[in-house]
DNA sequence: ACCCCTCGAGTTCT
DNA sequence: CTCGAGGGGT
């Protein structure tokens, strides 16, 4: 039930009739993006949309940070709703040259224990170079779909992947629950022909058909993402509720058959040369394929050896990625600029002519060190190739020095800080001698660039998360001199207008948006003890050892009074993980009676939480296990691959630390050791039982 | 004295 | 994504 529009007189009028349009749009945008059934017609949800544009044109004020006409075109990824993975989308392992082909392979067998001449099924495929998405069937039916995301939690694009005529609404013959992952593309001549219809029309066109392919399945109006001929390749799947195939080659055969698109060119092979020629056959119908790749992945055939083989960190040790060679361009390096990082690392970033590459525009690219400057002898002026490594993060690959100008001088590293003056040098390793490859500012407490990225380190999503002061803003409160330490944020609302004017008063803040951000920081007075001391940015202190320091120390005066002492460095350096040099860098912070004062300063403001008490997990958790004597079922690397996912560590030898033994046949002078500690021992059967089946 | 892996830190662009 | 260094194990 629409009502007419009313021309609204009154800022007051128009105030309350726009904040009114919002609501019922947000109200239909909800039905529509998360319930996905739309409750109004698509003319009347124009209709509502332009009026509420029409306000916002006639009062310009009412254009603020919450208003929906930003949202929508500003940060779409706002409006998805997160879909956490039961199986994570994880990503793949690189190769670029061809004898890693054979070295894949070599680790394969290593790790399975297999003899070289062992048979070792593979297949090999195009890597398609769109979006990797998964979806859902449930008793056939498709249920949902997700973009990848970070791996483990991506955005809801159901609404979106539905329009997709390659993606059946039905799966024939599939197990009751089916999740397909495989990749969303768009073909070249589609590719074209929409981009020259956008650009008709006067709208954004896109770089390279990925960027299309992507703007499209992040379209909130999936009106939009139905125009626009999308298309897939299933290649791998998540959660299924039964084993529907034995072998990689029958899974991508069965995904065939209950309906779903598959690559044609997907092959098994059976040895390396066998990979590598099918590697070459794809790179010679690259150009004809009609479709972007920009490689070709090989992976295990064997599903139950997959299983065996299992992951190193974010890849499955059973597949990599043979990347083509990256493209490249030839641009002019007109400066070299000098970046101070919040540990005081110089790291020189090469300024170029911008030039596309890949499909984007390359403007910047860093050059890493000094030492990497001097290898290539990269000089100002001269041209030099540029190359998107992994096609993502440029980098100078080399200098035509036919080209060079003549007078070009060797690039002159500073030996100073460009912010703050102070000696910059390179620390000497009292071992080797040898100087360390990053020069790094000597004015830590002195120079203002270590001070502002220490801070926006500090008010970064994985330390205190504070909404609203990014980048950004916290140049400007720096610049301004309104923010100089961590404590003086959470100052921020107490000293606001007192001897400056007030925050919503100047240039590019208002009312609401100041509001928010004290808010936002008040949200952030008390904090996880791991979070806190990630925060503080201590050099080799990251997510991890912050949180290892936290996990062994528990609540903050605990952790203070361990690293407080004159020999502070040999106690934090018995926690796990943390070693003497982390150890070292930890207690020389605590020493500084600098960071002492600003540690009290920031305490007075906030709360640091005490952890609470890890959860009891599996009965193997936090145990110290050693293996002894041959396995028979798996071997040394899969059964210690094992027991790290369930949180144990291994280890080589007894010693009164371990817990548990698992004695194989042949078990000799350890076994014997086993008893002497009086530690528990067991069979390889038993203890594929208590971890788990395996 | 190595080797492998993980972690930290730095960087790009949409 | 990549590099280098730290940590831990062989």
């Amino acid at each position: 039930m629409t009502k007419k529009p009313q021309p609204a007189q009154t800022l007051a009028m128009a105030r309350a009739e726009h904040a009114r349009l919002g609501a019922e749009i947000a109200e239909h945008d909800k039905r529509y993006y998360q319930e996905d059934a739309p409750s109004v017609s698509d003319a009347e949800y124009d209709d509502l949309r332009r009026r509420y544009l029409a306000l916002e044109a006639a009062f310009p004020e009412l254009a603020d940070a919450d208003s929906l006409s930003r949202k929508v075109g500003a940060a779409p990824a706002e409006k998805f709703a997160k879909v956490r993975h039961a199986v994570p989308m994880l990503s793949l392992g690189n190769i670029f040259a061809d004898e890693e082909v054979e070295e894949f392979c070599a680790r394969v067998r290593r790790f399975l224990g297999l003899s070289e001449a062992a048979p070792l099924a593979m297949t090999a495929e195009p890597k398609i170079d769109g979006l990797s998405c998964t979806i859902r069937y449930e008793d056939g039916e498709l249920k949902q779909a997700a973009t990848r995301g970070d791996g483990y939690e991506g955005e809801d694009v159901t609404a979106n992947v539905r329009t997709i005529k390659a993606v059946p609404n039905r799966l024939t013959g599939a197990p009751r629950i089916f999740e397909a992952r495989g990749e969303v593309y768009m073909r070249h001549a589609d590719f074209a022909a929409l981009n020259a219809r956008q650009a008709e029309a006067g709208k954004p066109t896109f770089a390279n058909p990925r960027n299309f392919a992507a703007g499209s399945l992040r379209q909130l109006d999936p009106h939009i993402t139905a125009s626009r001929p999308l298309a897939f390749f299933a290649y791998a799947w998540g959660e299924v509720s039964e084993p529907f195939a034995t072998t990689q080659f029958g899974a991508i055969e069965a995904m065939g058959r209950f309906g779903l698109p598959t690559n044609p060119l997907t092959k098994l092979c059976r040895s390396a040369a066998e990979l590598l020629a099918h590697y070459r056959a794809i790179e010679a119908e690259r150009a004809n394929l009609g479709y972007d790749i920009d490689g070709v992945v090989y992976k295990v055939d064997d599903l139950a050896l997959q299983q065996r083989l299992g992951f190193v960190s974010r890849s499955p040790r059973w597949a990599t990625a043979h990347k083509f060679p990256s493209e490249r361009a030839t641009t002019v390096l007109e400066a070299i600029e000098i970046q101070v990082g919040r540990t005081g690392a110089l790291t020189p970033v090469a300024k170029l002519r911008p030039v596309t590459v890949g499909g984007v525009v390359v403007a910047n690219a860093t050059l890493h060190n000094e030492d990497e400057i001097a290898r290539k002898d990269v000089r100002i002026g001269d041209t030099v190739v540029v190359q998107r490594a992994g096609d993502v993060i440029p980098q100078v690959v080399e200098v035509v020095i036919e080209r060079r100008p003549p007078g070009a001088e060797p690039f002159k590293f500073p030996e100073t800080c460009p912010a703050c003056d102070s000696a910059a040098l390179r620390e000497i390793d009292e071992k080797t001698g040898e100087a360390d490859v990053v020069r790094r500012c000597t004015g830590h407490l002195v120079c203002p660039a270590q001070a502002v990225e220490g801070l926006k380190h500090f008010a970064s999503r994985n330390a205190f998360d504070i909404e609203g002061l990014g980048d950004k803003q916290i140049e400007l409160f720096f610049k301004e001199g309104l923010v100089r330490t961590p404590a003086d944020i959470f100052t921020l609302r107490a000293r606001d207008g007192k001897d400056r004017p007030p925050l919503r008063d100047w240039e590019g803040f208002g009312e609401t948006s100041v509001k928010n951000l004290f808010d936002a920081i008040d949200a952030r007075r008390s904090i996880a003890l791991n979070r806190f001391l990630f925060a503080l940015g201590i050099r080799h202190v990251g997510e991890t050892n912050a949180r290892r320091l936290a996990r062994h120390y528990g609540d903050w005066e605990a952790l203070r009074a361990a690293a407080r002492p004159p020999d502070a460095a040999e106690e934090l350096a018995s926690v796990d993980g943390i070693g003497p040099v982390v150890a070292e860098t930890v207690a020389d912070f605590f020493a500084e009676p600098r960071n002492e004062a600003a540690l009290d300063a920031l305490l007075h403001e906030v709360t640091v939480e005490s952890m609470e008490a890890v959860a009891a997990g599996h009965p193997l958790t936090g145990k110290t296990i050693v293996f002894t004597g041959s396995l028979e079922r798996m071997t040394r690397d899969e059964a210690k691959a094992m027991a790290e996912r369930l949180g144990a560590k291994v280890s080589g030898s007894i010693s009164g630390k371990t817990d548990l033994v698992v004695a194989g046949p042949g078990a000799g002078s350890k076994l014997a050791k086993a008893r002497e500690f009086g530690v528990e021992t067991i069979d390889e059967e038993e203890w594929v039982k208590r971890a788990g089946g395996g």
